[in-house]
This record gives structure tokens, C-alpha cells and sequence, in this order.
DNA sequence: GATGAATGAGGTTTCATTCAT
DNA sequence: TATGAATGAAACCTCATTCAT
């Protein structure tokens, strides 16, 4: 018995999978339990992925796609955002910061399953690959800012990139893992101070500190927290 | 064709066994897959383990015995040093926990695939045991401190030691993922003096402090280092 | 390749599972010996029985089904025969005694692999509870009889109901063991003879007697032949 | 380890595989669960038999040489018995059906695997055989009591043979299922008269009548209880 | 003779994938 | 497009049998 031709079936497909890869990880979920948690059939997965492992790379795409977008957008606006002066260009990196663990946060069940799930899914090299681009975005965010001259002449670019996409990227596989959410804002405020102090020339860090009288007491209750 | 008799063919199991789950993860990892890295066949694996799953809970109780033993060893001696005074205790509890991590970071891959390695593991009340009683030693050890006014009389012994061990946890689990080995000793310094400056008497801060000359500044290198 | 559609498949199944079975018994039966026999795979199987001990079960279900049917229509049925008279009633218990055996008969092979099919059964319990309700069943059905002063007052019920299940109970062991079809009706009158001379009220053996005009000796010849 | 020579290591072997056989069938029973029973280990085993079958075959052997035996004698004896007179002939025979059904009485468990223990053993040949030769020693029997006016002179020896062969058969197999020992004598006593009556000659019913003034009442409640 | 670890064929069961309807 | 019965390649696990010691 055919079922009446449905145009939302491959992203109900998708919504499925991505609940039942959550809740069981890429191996044990099965495909029929991501075709009945759709209502539809097994037959009808096939229409629409080329297989189960198809299927999950499609929502690794979707949920990299929409980093990636977040990221360009960071990269795009941020001279834009330099322009109108420092501080804004600091709150801007940190409001970007935010959105994008909030979207981690909120995909947290997926992005974890597609961060750990699994040594052997034919899906790590579009996770590199995501690196890859993202931390080259980062140089090109760091050659930005230091034309600037927010960060310190003698920055060797790709290294710093490197870091701070390392950096990133663990504050992340720590967030999917946490049950309650954490204060990201702070966290990612720490976070740039941190980078600043490391990274920033003399003037970005007194501008950064002046952001924010808040001083080294809080640092370390929330490094504590953390 | 039986082979001659290999008196080590177990421990030949275990660690061809150990090898395979770190390189596959419990579940792609086969038997035979582990049979054959030890050059033995499908059946003399079942002559030594009840299944798959008992071999991995082996492995896992092999490691979790020697860390027991070590968090033990702490618990037992820290007494000990505590008489010979506070900086005798401060080095001592920071050789332990690199003792610790050492080990950590010698097994990371398998510790990676203990920690990690599925939702659906026989073993996982193995490790949450685990940190149950680790937990309680800890509880054990801050009492002792805050017998030697070590700690703040008003500390709540019980949700510091979660605390805590969750700290520890979370350093664990983000040492089984790095690539290259840290500086073990530096990180956990760093953990000490965010552990007494958080819970320290002023007496056991500045004990800490004038241990080590080099001050906040350092501090943070550490922090972004992690 | 799958094959085209089989909407017989699961009754094929069942078929080939049973001759697979009257062949070879619960154990020495493969799964494959069943598949191939109704043109299946293996998978096939399993999507029709949980497991092969399932499958057996069901066959078991469905021949305790049809018995037990034709057991209740003689219990639910006797009432009314009784009332058209004692001849009306042994003629009707007899018919269905003789259509009892007459299935059991006809699946003698899978009848006999049911009963001595192995003490490993999982199926055994339908046996059991099977051989409780027919006794049950008997005991009304003794009771009802009793009511119409077809058996001794003094009987005891129970006991009675029990030693005639466990008489009929051997007559089907035998039965399904023999090589070539015995007179079911000649059997089965003999044992109706012999219960009756043995439980019945005078009234009732008299009556009996009446409508055998042949005596003793055949009875004996019916028993040799047994 | 080696153990010290036993000589009993088969007739232990023997009688733990009897056990195990008895318990779990034939198929069931693990050759370990012999040795183990024997407190032998599984080398032993196959140092004695070549097969778990063999073993079986074994045990099959020894109890139909003993149950051969026995009716060797009654075939060799019954001639001298003859010539004391028919009472003496009855009862001897009578005393030797007794004697061989004690025997299956006392091997019931064994008797019963062997004659219901699968559709497949390798042992089945010994059974046959072991029938064949019981009907020709049956004819001869037969022979010998018509060449005395036992029987009556138009009596189809073979087709009686088999006939009687088969009665006696029907017996053993009910009997190993019996769960309490019943009268072997009565048993038996019946079953020679049920004989005598259907195949001897007026004047060996006669005499045998004779010789027990308990008539047909008995008969029947016999039978009953059969 | 005795041992028991080792072997490996063979059985059951799972599930991603196919395709006739 | 949709269906879901059918497929069959693995995977796990068992146990009769072998043989170096």
C-alpha cells in the first residue's frame, strides 16, 4: 500500500535520523528505526539516501553548512565591525562567538554523536575538511586584524590560527558533553580575553580591559567553573 | 590444527584485544579481528572470555584497578605527608596526580574508548563505580585536609569532592584526546592552584604561593595552553 | 535478489518448518534446512519468527489449538447428546474420541516430535498447561455424566479425570509412533468399554453392552492388537 | 598435569556418559560434561572412545548384550522347560519376560534415550539389528512351542513373531516413560495371557486359565491401569 | 596414559540494502 | 513515489575433536 506521495518525507527522513542517531549513535541505530520513527518505509529511505551513512553525512553537511555560514559571516563583517572601533569589533567577535555555541548548544546530541561517533564513519573527512576551512578563515580573520594592528606585528599567523581553531574546537567538544548549559556569553568572554592577552597588541588588551572592569578575580572563578 | 600451547595466550588476547578496540572501538572491533593480531583462532578467545563484551570489561577493570590503586595509594599516604608539613604535602598530592596522568596518557587510546566508546557498553557501571568510590576517597582526603586546617572550615566536603572529581574527570577526558603529550606536571600544577586558591585556607594560598614564585601571569599561559 | 512477493510466505514456512522438524527434530533442524525447503532465505525467517524455537512453538500452538478445540466442542456438546439418551451420548463421545485421533493421526510426525521432542523445549509449558485444561476439562465433563447417573456416585472425580487423561494421553504416544493406521474406531471403542465397565453405573454398562452385541473376546483380540 | 594411570578411566567414562546421556540426550550431553562428571579430562575421553557416538554406541552395546542374553537363555532353556510340562513352561517364561523387563527397569533412563534419543544416531543399526535378531529368536521360540501343540498348528510363525516382537516393544517403550514402577509380574502376566488366549491352542489356554483362578474381572482392571 | 588449550567448521541471528508490486 | 518482504553477507558463539606437552 503506497503512501499518498509526500514532499516533506526526505526532511522528516532527516529529522528521524538525526533523533535516532542521537539517541543511539551512528552504528546502533537502525535503518528502521529511523524509517518507522518517520512513518515511513524502509523502501522510502532509499529514495532519498544512498545509504545510511549517506544519510548522516547529509546532516553533518547541514550542520557544518550552517557553521561554516556563521563563520563567513564573522569573517565577512568583522572589518566592517573593525571600522567602527575597537570595541566593537570586540563585542561583535564575542556576540558571532555566542551565536555559534548557541547553535552548538542547542545541535549539541548531534554534533557530539558527529564529533565522537565513530573512528570508521565515512564522514571524518568532511569534519576535517570543516577544520581545515574554518581555520583558514581564522588566518585570514587574524591577517584582518592585524593590518589593524590588534594583534602584535611579530603574530606567526597560521600557528596562532592553529591554536586558537584548537582552542575553539575543544571548548566545543566540552560544551556537547556538558548536561546543564554553561553561561556561554562568559565563557566566550573568557575566552577572548585570553586570546587578547595572548595574542592582542598593548592597545587591544588596555581597550579590552577597559570593556570590562570586571578584573582577574572573576577570571579565575570562571576558569574554576569551567 | 591445534598450536603448541602458549601459556601467555591471554594476556597475547588481552593485549592484541586492547589493540584492536583502540584502533575500532567496541563495537566494529571483531573477534577475529583480535584472534588474529594475536595469531591464535576464533575459539580460544571464547576459552578465556565469556564474549566480546567480557574481554573489553576485562581490559576496563585492568585499568580502572591500577588508577584505583593509585587514587588509594594517595589517599592512604597524603596523611603521611601532611605531618612533614604543607609544602611536603602540595608535592607530594602533585606527583601523585602526575603519577596518575601519566598513566592516563599511556593508555589514552584505550582510557579514549573506555570513555567514550558507546552508549550501549556492558561497562559502563564499571566506570561509574568507579567514580563513585573515587569520589568518596576524595571526600576522605579533603576531610583530612580540612583536619589540618588545610581547607576553609566552612567547605562542604561533599559537593566540593564532586566538584572536584569532576574537574579531574574533565582533564582526563580531554588528555585521551590530544595528539601530542602536554606537560603533564604544569597542567596540574595549574589544577592545584585553582583548587586551593578556590578552596585553600589563606594559611595553605600562601604556603602555595611562595612555592611558586612565578605568578598570574603564568597562570594564564595555562589556561590558554588547555 | 529478492524474490518476488510471497504472500504465502510465513505459511510456507510453517510447512517447511514442520516437515523439516518431523525429519530431523528441534535440534538437528537448520534454519537453512527450513528456508530452502519453502524457497526462502534465511533472512526470510526471521522476519516471520523470532527464532527457530519460536517457529516450533507456533507449530505446537496451532496443533494444541485444533485439539483443544475439538476437546472443548465434546465437553460444551456431551450436555445435550446426554439428553437424547445414553446410546446418543456413547455414539457422540465416541465420534469425537475417533475425531480427535483422527487429527492426531493425520499430524502423527509432528505430534510425535512435539511429545518426545527433546527435554530442551521451550515449549513444553504449552504442553503442560495444554494436558491441565484438557484434565480440567475432563473433570466436568465426569461431573456431567455423574449428574446423569452415568458413573458411580462414589466417584472420585478428580482421580478419575486424571487416570482417563493419562489413558488417552499413552493411546496418543502410541498412536503417533505406529507404522501403519490402526482402527481408531475399534481403539477407541475398546477404551470406552473399558472405562465404562471400569467407572460406569450398572445402568450404563448394561446399556453399553446392549449396543455391542459382540462380547469379551473381541475385546481381547482388540487389546492383542493394540 | 598429567594424572596418575587409572585403570577404571573407561568404566568411569562409561557410567558418567550413561549419566549425562540419560540427563541432557544425546545431543545435549557436552563430551565435557562427561569428562567432567568422570573427573577426567577431555583428552581421556578420546584416548578411549573416538566419538562423543561411539561412547553412546558403547553404552547402546553393553545393554543390548545384556537384554541379548537374556533372551538367549529364555530361547536356549525353554526347550528343557517344555518337558517338565506346560505350567512349568508358562512360568518359566513368565519369570524370564520379568527378569528382562526388571532389567529395562532399572536402565529406564538409558533405555529411553537410546530408543527415542534422535532420528539420527549411528547407534540406530544396533537397535535394528538387535530387533531382527530378537524376531528370529522369537520364531524359533515360536517354532519350538508349536512342534509341543502349544500353539495352534495354522499359526503363521513369522507374521507372529513380528507381531509379538512389536507387543513386547510397545511394552519397553511405555515403560521407560513410566514415572512409578509398576507390577512388572502383572504386566507381564497379562500380557502372556492376552498371547496365549490369541495364539495358543484350546489346551494351552486351558491350562494356563487353569492355573490362575483369578478370571476376567482382573483382566480388565489390568488393562485399565495400563 | 593423561592433560586441556587450541582449533575451526557450523549454527543462530542481525540488518543494510534491493526491487517487484 | 512508496512499500515492505526478501536477501545474504557478516557477526557472534558453541563444541567435538586434536595434539604438544
Amino acid at each position: 500500500m503506497p503512501r499518498p506521495s509526500d514532499p516533506h518525507a526526505k526532511s522528516r527522513l532527516l529529522e528521524a535520523a538525526e533523533k535516532v542517531f542521537c539517541e543511539k549513535g551512528l552504528d546502533h541505530a537502525k535503518v528502521e528505526d529511523i524509517t518507522s520513527a518517520a512513518g515511513l518505509s524502509k523502501g522510502a529511505f532509499y529514495l532519498h539516501f544512498a545509504s545510511k551513512s549517506d544519510a548522516f553525512g547529509e546532516l553533518v553537511a547541514r550542520v557544518l553548512a550552517h557553521l561554516g555560514k556563521l563563520v563567513s559571516e564573522a569573517e565577512c563583517d568583522c572589518g566592517a565591525a573593525l571600522e567602527r572601533g575597537l570595541p566593537s569589533f570586540f563585542s561583535y567577535c564575542l556576540a558571532k562567538d555566542v551565536e555559534i555555541f548557541e547553535f552548538i548548544w542547542k545541535n549539541r546530541a548531534f554534533v557530539r554523536v558527529m564529533l565522537e561517533g565513530g573512528r570508521s564513519a565515512d564522514q571524518l573527512h568532511l569534519i576535517e575538511d570543516f577544520a581545515q576551512r574554518t581555520q583558514k578563515q581564522m588566518e585570514n580573520f587574524l591577517r584582518i586584524g592585524q593590518g589593524a594592528g590588534l594583534y602584535r606585528q611579530d603574530l606567526d599567523v597560521e600557528a596562532a590560527a592553529a591554536f586558537i581553531a584548537g582552542g575553539y574546537d575543544r571548548l566545543a567538544r566540552q560544551l556537547v558533553r556538558e548536561k546543564r548549559k554553561p553561561d556561554l556569553h562568559k565563557l566566550l568572554l573568557d575566552a577572548q580575553r585570553l586570546l587578547i592577552r595572548g595574542l592582542g597588541s598593548p592597545i587591544a588588551v588596555s581597550t579590552l580591559e577597559q570593556l570590562h572592569t570586571r578584573g582577574a578575580p572573576q577570571t579565575e572563578s570562571a576558569a574554576l567553573e569551567r
